[in-house]
DNA sequence: ATGTAAATGCAAATTATTTGCAATAAGGAA
DNA sequence: TTCCTTATTGCAAATAATTTGCATTTACAT
């Protein structure tokens, strides 16, 4: 199992991508690390960060997010309520199985699988950027 | 493994729900069941009913999927493009590569994706309820 | 310390989707 | 068939999420 991305690895990333470091990037970015609020959304991320900095405005938020997704340091998930959630990338990729009674999210990691996926997007003519794969199951009964 | 409702399947189901069938339903249920279009977003299938019929508005096409994803005869996906796209639903199942350009989303199917998963998931301790697999990718250079 | 390009905040624009309301039409009853 | 009731429609306007134009500010290399 890997561990996300903490406030100075994405920073890290960022400046290495040759990005300014502002104040409103650095506080946003320590957003997404906390590990207390998990997959928040623009507005949320905005409001959090208005408390900290009452100056900072909603379209840097939406900006910041665009890029550090661009930079590959977060990562943007898509459910059907029409908002779009962040979360920091891992390094490895990993991905979910999560239990439908308690919510209670695990990560695994394939090999196998992640070569199965290039092989397949390779036959489709594609080469894959990312991907996201969950399972969704109820323990077994012992 | 079961074959996507076609277009008298829906409408029946349609009618036992109680609802009634208009000359507007009967158009996008039968673009929804097109096999040549798959996974239309709302303005796809507008523009398509508009060429049956002149009188359509984009609102009844949103609504007609709202009550057909309530009825469960049709399956709506988000993805991160921002828009949500429709495909009737209890298909044999699969997943989809997503072309980041272009957003175009084709299906694929791999028995050995799938076993690979189920054995993951027993390692676990789990059993699969269902599951998501998306691969975003880019078309490779010839 | 300073110049310059990158980043910001604001307001307004876009895009996707939803809603209020008066007019229309589906489908059962007569 | 004709009539009646009410679901459904089209239109216009409203929301919600996200993006963009532009003048101002700020990071950071010199």
């Amino acid at each position: 199992m890997t561990t996300p991305l903490d406030s100075d690895e994405l920073l890290r990333a960022l400046r290495e991508g040759g990005a300014r470091i502002t104040k409103p990037r650095k506080l946003i970015i320590q957003i997404l690390a906390d590990k207390g609020d998990e997959h928040p959304d623009a507005m949320d991320i905005f409001r959090r960060a208005v408390r900290q900095d009452s100056r900072i405005s909603l379209p840097t938020v939406y900006r910041t997010l665009k890029m550090l997704e661009e930079h590959g340091v977060i990562q943007r998930h898509a459910f059907v309520d029409g908002r779009s959630r962040y979360e920091p990338a891992d390094g490895p990729h990993h991905d979910h199985l999560i239990d439908v009674d308690t919510g209670a999210v695990m990560e695994f990691q394939s090999e196998k699988i992640e070569r199965l996926q290039e092989e397949i997007a390779r036959e489709l003519g594609y080469e894959i950027i990312h991907h996201r794969l969950e399972l969704y199951g109820r323990k077994t009964k012992v």
